[in-house]
Order: C-alpha cells, then structure tokens, then sequence
DNA sequence: TTGTATGCGTTATCAG
DNA sequence: CTGATAACGCATACAA
C-alpha cells in the first residue's frame, strides 16, 4: 500500500504467489507446494516459513489461475427461474450449503421463466468452466429450445461436466425429482376421504412439466371413485396466477366446486388471497390445497393443505448426486399434510 | 468428441481460441480481436470467419483466462445470511437482475449469521479477484470480528476492488440502507394514530444493527405521546423468534398490550401464528405489525400491517452503487402501509 | 527436497 | 491489418 503524494493510497494488487515464496525465501514452486499440494515433500521449516509469509501477505491464490493451471474450476452454476420464489430460495439455500460444504463455489443466473433466455444462460455458463451445472425449475417441454438445451448441456457433460436436472426428467441427465404424481394422487385420495368430490385443478401451461405432473397425478388420485371431472383452469404458475385464477372461478360461478388444488403453494395461497377478496372463504366456503408446503403454509389462514416437498434437501442431493457423478435419478419422497385449509364436509 | 473402442466417448476438452482461429486460418491474435476487443482493427472478412468458425465449434471463452490475461474478473459475491429468507432472497434477487444486466457473474455465499463465518467468507472470497462485493444482513456489532471484517474488506478496496455493504452502516464503505428508524418511528405514529397505546417489541439481540435501529425508530415515534414505556421481548431474528415471543407474552400475561411491533415481517407473522396458537387472535385480542412488507404479508390472515421496504431495489442499489464506484451512501425511502392486523381500536 | 522451465487459454505489445 | 511473442498467476513434469 503506497502512499501516494495526495495522501490516498495507489491500488496495490493482492500478492501473488511469487511474493509469498520471495518473502519466504524460496522458490515459486516451494511455496505453491507448501500451501496447497504435496505438503510432504517440502522440508518442515520451508513450509511454515512460507504459512508464515503467506499469513503475513495475508495471501490468497487467484482462482482463476488456479483454474486455468489445473484445467478445472471449483464453481457450480446454478440456474433457476426466480430467486425470490420459495421454492426456488429453498432449493438454492440447499445447493449452497452442500456446496460450501465441499469448498465450492455457488454461481447464480436467472432464467426468469424463459427458454430462450435459460438456454442463452446455459450456452454463456460455459465460459466459466464449471465442475457442474444445476438447472432448476426448467420450462422446456415441446419448445424449440429444447433440443439446443440438451445439445447444449450434452456437449458441456462430453468435455468433462456434471449435469443435474431439478425436476425436470427425462432428459438424458442426472435428475433430482419428487414424487410430484404419487403426491398428487396422495392428495386427491386425502380430499376425498374428507369427503370433497367436486373439484378444480389451478394448473400452469403444460410445458411446465412439473405443473403437468402434479395434474395428471391428481386425476389419478381421483380416478375410479366416481367423481366427476374437476374443472381446470390454466394460469401462471405463480402466485398471481393463483390470484386470478381465484377470481375467475367465482366470476364464472363456482356453486359446485367444493375444493381447489393449486400445483403449488405460492399459487394456492394467491388463490385464498383472490378467494377471499371476491367474498368467497378458504376453508368454509371453498377447500384449497397446494404443492410443495413452503414455510409459510402454515402462516396463513386457515393454514394450508399442502403436500410436504424437502425442498432444501432437493437442493443437498442434487449436489450430491453431481459430486458423486451419477447418472441415476434421486428420487425425494412427498408427504400429504391436511391442514385447515381442506375440513371435513 | 472422439469414438472410443467401447463406445463412449472421451471427454474431449472444450474448443479454445487457439481451435477457432486454425479453424478460421488465422492467428491466434486475430481471432481474439474478432471476438471481443477492437473489432475495428480486423478486416471484415477476416472478422466473419473467425466468428463463423467460432460458432460452428459452439466457443465459449475461458473467463478464468480471460480474468487472469486482463487482470479482472467479471464476478460479483455477494454474501448474505440466508438465501431461503425471503427479504435476503428479494435483495438478491435484485443484485442479480442488475448484474446480469451488466454482464457480471453473481456468486453467492451463506454467512448463516455467524460473524466468524462471515469473515472466513470475505477472506476466501478474495480468491476469486470479484470487481464488487456486496455484504447483505451483517451483524458485526461489537463482536471482535467487526475490526477483522473491515481490515479485510479495505484490503480488498485498496486492491481495487468496490464494497458494498447492504443495512450496515458507519463502515466506511458505501452503503444502501433503508430509513428503519424513520419508517419504525413512522409506523409507531401510525398505530398511536388508531388507538393504541400499549406496545410491546419483539427485537433480535442488538449486535443486529436493523432490529435496533427498528426498536429505537419505535420509540422515537412514540416519544411525547405520553403512552408508557414498550415492553421490550428480545427473540431470533427469524419466523421461529418472532413465534417464540408471541408465546411468551402470552404465558407471561400480556393483559396491558395492545399491540405487538415485531421488527421484521417473517417475525410478526411467526408472532400471529403464535398468537393464534396460544388462543389469541391476532388482529381482535391483539394488533400485530411488521417491517419490510414482504410479499406474504397480504396473504397472512389479518393481513400485515408493516412497513413497506422495495427490497429488490435495494439489491439494485447496490449494484449501482458499486459499478458506480461511488462511496457515498443510497438510502431507500420506506412507507407505512397500515392493513387490517392493527385495527382501529 | 528444491528449483527451473513449461504450459494452461487469453489478452496485449510490438514489429512487420 | 496481422502475426509472433510476452505476459497473467499458478501448478507441475523434469532435472538437479
């Protein structure tokens, strides 16, 4: 840090290894043995001398050089569609935990719900040379983009790259899913048995697969009890999508519905919120259940029927599941939770 | 992506600059002023097969090259003390949008409200050279670490670099904060404005500089209304604090409270679930505020009363402030938004 | 055990 | 306008 003739200080780089292994004593190599590599093959009192100096310099190896000296980073891309969403925060606290864990770095980009932008994010994610890349929440079904992606992700696994895929099977890569038809279909049984028979589904456009899933598995639940057909009103998959799918419904006159599935929570508490505000009570005048049971299902009122997703967890294995290098798919159980939102009738 | 004998195929390495410009039958030299620099000094032609070439071998520049060869890095860290807390999550949100914006990668790191682990972040962090780091929700209050945390973080300015501190002022690095003790005192007038008198404060151990800031704004805002002294409950900094404290006051008789200022939203509405569990009905036995105005708080039942804080622009902000290179401060203006958890009484 | 020399992929300098 | 060539900071094969 020089003192320069104004008083400030002229920006000084951070140290290199070069003046680590100077003020050590040693040579460059000694010094990049010392503090990393072999630590047996370098004379005890050389390599404390160089500690000493690398603490003193308050040292820190330049990552990049690491990287382009060894051929491999230690980042993990990951691209999600919303980092403000909680089920996309959750999954993410639960990557960046593993991957602390494992001395890695955690890069993040938005996909904001486009293709075309997520496959723009993955095609410039490879400048960084990461040891993986986790794709959450993709919305790649029937789009063009579809197959530019997996060429994309394809070429980047053929050079050495570990793919995972957050709920987004079969596409010919490591996936993490939950068992979102199995707990569909727990669910419907579960509303059944308290006794709804009429029902709408609040579902996304069916290029969201997960969105898809969740419907189908909920027909199924219901399939062969008679019931008749739920109505199924197609709207975002967010929370606003929940709100106005909630005020459509009543506007077109809702007397029959009994109880509302949302393909997920953030979608169903919009859709008590829009109930609400158009007269219509969750849980006396209307039963609502979501997907996912993000903390604050049990914030609201009633608190919300939901199916229980380890969304942090998602986020561990799909770590895991990448560090392990494995192409099999991790599979997380769900849980049915009946809460207030969904009362016996 | 070369055949092998059983099939597969070898993990071929990435194309470099180096396979583009042989490909385009040019210098490497060439080929790299092509593709980014001073696209001027290369003769069109020459330009467009480089480019041709590039994009038939699908390249992606080596940034870790990139950054060693120009000295900088395109990276921004940003550290913050949960990701699946929502106002964590907005703010990040934010500082995403506007780096990508920029072209600037983002990583992200988890201090989980240690300020030991906070430092160990910073310090690796200067491993990846970033041109900005941006500290959300520190809390360096008084601990020894608050010296540590700012020598390093000079350090890394003196380098070069830009510090953004996010809620954390009187460090001397640029700051983004939000008005909490005006918007607390605010809030305070607020409330004595329908009819309260009688408060208690739920508030997170003071090295939390928000939750004090919050907790004194309060009681400026009361100060000459002749209501008595809050009573001061101190819990987490979390929906599990704010929950907890609900329950004690309850256990501990809170006969003469009216209304309960929790100094953040997740807080206040753990506060209202743990109302409501105890049997006390927030928004009728007693009023409920918050701070921040996340989103959930107009999906709770009473709706929120909080003080509405544009979280994603604070991450904004902080970009902004940091590509900026200002040292000066950005202070966000907040706003009361009274609903129906604090009732006129 | 240590040092020298080379290479990683890119940019920048400097002659042609 | 172009092409060698020298950095950049670090790791490592090779030689001593």
């Amino acid at each position: 840090m020089t003192a320069m003739a104004d008083g400030s200080t002229a920006p000084s780089s951070p140290p290199t290894l070069h003046d680590v292994a100077r003020e050590a004593g040693v040579s460059i190599a000694t010094a990049s043995r010392a503090l990393n590599g072999s630590v047996r093959n370098v004379r005890s009192e050389n390599a404390s001398r160089v500690r000493a100096a690398a603490a003193k310099l308050n040292y820190e190896p330049h990552l990049s050089a690491q990287a382009i000296a060894k051929g491999s980073t230690r980042t993990v891309a990951l691209v999600v569609r919303d980092v403000a969403d909680p089920y996309f925060s959750a999954i993410a606290a639960g990557v960046v935990q593993a991957a602390e864990e494992s001395g890695l770095i955690v890069t993040m980009a938005v996909a904001d719900g486009s293709p075309e932008r997520e496959l723009e994010i993955v095609r410039t994610l490879r400048g960084q040379r990461p040891r993986v890349i986790i794709v959450a929440g993709s919305r790649i079904e029937g789009t063009g983009t579809r197959d530019a992606l997996v060429e994309e992700l394809a070429e980047y696994r053929t050079a050495g790259g570990r793919v995972v895929m957050i709920s987004q099977r079969d596409l010919p890569f490591g996936t993490v899913t939950v068992d979102n038809r199995g707990g569909a279909a727990e669910l419907a049984r579960a509303l059944l048995g308290v006794g709804y028979r009429r029902f709408a589904v609040f579902h996304a456009p069916p290029e969201i697969r997960t969105s898809r899933d969740r419907h189908e598995g909920f027909l199924a639940g219901l399939a062969g009890s008679g019931v008749p057909e739920p109505l199924a009103l197609e709207t975002g998959f967010t929370r606003a999508g929940g709100y106005e799918a909630a005020r459509r419904l009543v506007e077109r006159g809702f007397e029959d519905v009994e109880a509302v599935f949302a393909v997920n929570d953030v979608m169903a508490i919009g859709a008590m919120t829009g109930f609400r505000d158009a007269g219509v009570v969750p849980g006396v005048d209307i039963g609502v259940a979501g997907f996912d049971d993000i903390e604050s299902a049990v914030d609201v009122l009633p608190p919300l029927t939901s199916v229980a997703v380890p969304l942090r967890e998602v986020g561990l294995s799909a770590m895991r599941l990448a560090l392990s290098g494995g192409e099999q798919d991790a599979r997380l159980p769900v849980g049915v939770v009946v809460r207030e939102s969904t009362p016996p009738r």
